[in-house]
DNA sequence: TAAAAATACTCCATAGGTATTTTAT
DNA sequence: ATAAAATACCTATGGAGTATTTTTA
């Protein structure tokens, strides 16, 4: 049984002629009914009803025919299927997001793969810590995450996206909102709410380190877990924190941004994906990644 | 592309070594090398990633696979399926039936046909009047009709099934409940109650050869498109009816009935089917038909 | 009797086999 | 050094062509 049979078959049926079929396929008569002949021989059930004015289907051949159709028309599919496989136009995707570009960029992210690469399937989960994607990405529930480097981690590789100020949230009416610029010294007396998981995240780290430069130790007063908490416990006048830039998206009522001065108030966004996932779709959706990082997502250079 | 280079790829995939593949193909390596790069070739994508110590999918190859794999069993299905509608345990029939028949034989015929020829799908259609199930058998809405005889169309084959007697429906405490048969010239002074529709049915037609030759023509007071209808009438008092004995089954509340005496008061049952109607699991209904109705369906012989 | 499918045969393209080389670990 | 795939070349099966016969409407 080959795929000739069928294509022979589809062609008789549908010419109901064996000479005009064979014309079609640009044979002979004689090897076409040889094959016919063949294929219900296999089959072991008349798939035709002949005479020499006629040629109709049988019952078994009226339902074969429908399957024939069906299968050469998987056959066509599952090779195109698989250039768009290996041309990185299919695929699956599971991309995670740190909390702090899960509001601004994520849903323009989103927006943009769906409509340039409308092949690829993407799963996104947003507000994710970087230790929780780093564990994530190898274990297989994510294959590309939005993170804040830096990564300790040689399976993994990165890509560096952009590099985004840091800013501080205040409470409205907080005093510091009278400048328009803070440096981190300002912020001395001041309660901080920071991030927390089940590691420490690069953001928490960078704010320990700014305050150690600045000589002191932040005063840590509530430990939460998403962004949107993290704006609202501002908002609710429990503390200040420092968040990058794109947080201000947020935009809950109650809380005022300020950048933060200093070069190295900066924090890095980046793409990491497993070192050893040579995935073909993998390079598309990057460099669209990398051109909507680019437009959106900050407020700013 | 032919079916072969799907069975060599499923193979090579699965073994992950062409040596191993080869074996299990009953092949040599180098032909099974050749024909996977002829498919690759084709498909204008590599499938497999070779080393001399190992054989991986590419992300097209694994895609490929299940396709191929997917393909393959379509294959065998088709043909599988070709060989049930060819011995004709699988198709399709809707298949009509006359009031008096349905709701004491169809329940039955309904369950039987489905526990014995699961791969058949039926459709059922009761309380049909036999010049409309005539018409539908020809336009094709029905491959099947429960009818009562005789029928004057060629075009139709017609089998006897088993032959019903007939009853007299009474309301109850009619004076004729009395009496445990009815002879047709006890109805003389009756009010008949009888089906009507686009055409005459055969049991009108009888009623009325009966009655003119027990030498009266019958009184019409009502006349109903179906059975069930026709039994609540007499339940009502509205008049009486000639029935086949089957229609007892029906069992309204405030209706007798009493057996009517006389050789031509008799009338068949039978199926029919369109004459050109070849289809293989015709017969194997019509033979659990007969067997049914052989049992069920009838109060007596 | 005429149109079309089935036979009978012939040929050659290519699937598959054998021997060997190349390659990556 | 070795296992395994690729290459080169050969063989032969069977798919396809040509000529003819058979069939039935």
């Amino acid at each position: 049984m080959e795929l000739r049979h069928l294509r022979y078959f589809v062609a008789v049926a549908e010419e109901r002629h064996f000479g005009r079929a064979a014309a079609r396929l640009h044979m002979a008569q004689p090897p076409l009914s040889q094959q016919i002949r063949n294929l219900e021989d296999e089959l072991g059930t008349m798939l035709l009803h002949r005479t020499t004015r006629r040629v109709d289907l049988t019952h078994a051949g009226q339902a074969y025919l429908l399957r024939a159709r069906e299968i050469l028309a998987s056959v066509s599919a599952a090779g195109e299927e698989a250039q768009r496989v290996a041309s990185g136009l299919e695929g699956r995707v599971v991309m995670g997001c740190v909390g702090s570009a899960t509001y601004s960029l994520l849903p323009a992210l989103a927006r943009a793969l769906r409509e340039e690469l409308p092949g690829i399937d993407f799963g996104f989960r947003g507000e994710m810590l970087v230790p929780d994607q780093v564990a994530a990405l190898r274990a297989g529930d994510l294959d590309m995450a939005l993170l804040r480097p830096p990564i300790d981690d040689t399976r993994l590789a990165i890509t560096k996206l952009r590099t985004d100020r840091l800013v501080v949230a205040l409470p409205e009416g907080h005093r510091l909102t009278r400048r328009t610029r803070l440096r981190i010294d300002d912020l001395r007396e001041e309660a901080f709410i920071v991030h927390a998981g089940r590691g420490r995240s690069a953001m928490d780290e960078l704010v320990t380190s700014l305050c150690h430069e600045a000589g002191f130790q932040p005063r840590v007063a509530h430990e939460v877990a998403e962004s949107s908490t993290l704006v609202a416990f501002v908002a609710a006048g429990l503390g200040i924190a420092i968040a990058p830039e794109p947080v201000r998206s947020l935009g809950v009522a109650g809380t005022t941004y300020r950048l933060l001065s200093g070069r190295s108030a900066r924090i890095d966004l980046a793409a990491g994906t497993r070192a050893d996932d040579d995935a073909p779709h993998l390079g598309r959706v990057l460099s669209v990644l990398q051109r909507v990082v680019a437009s959106a997502g900050t407020l700013s250079a």
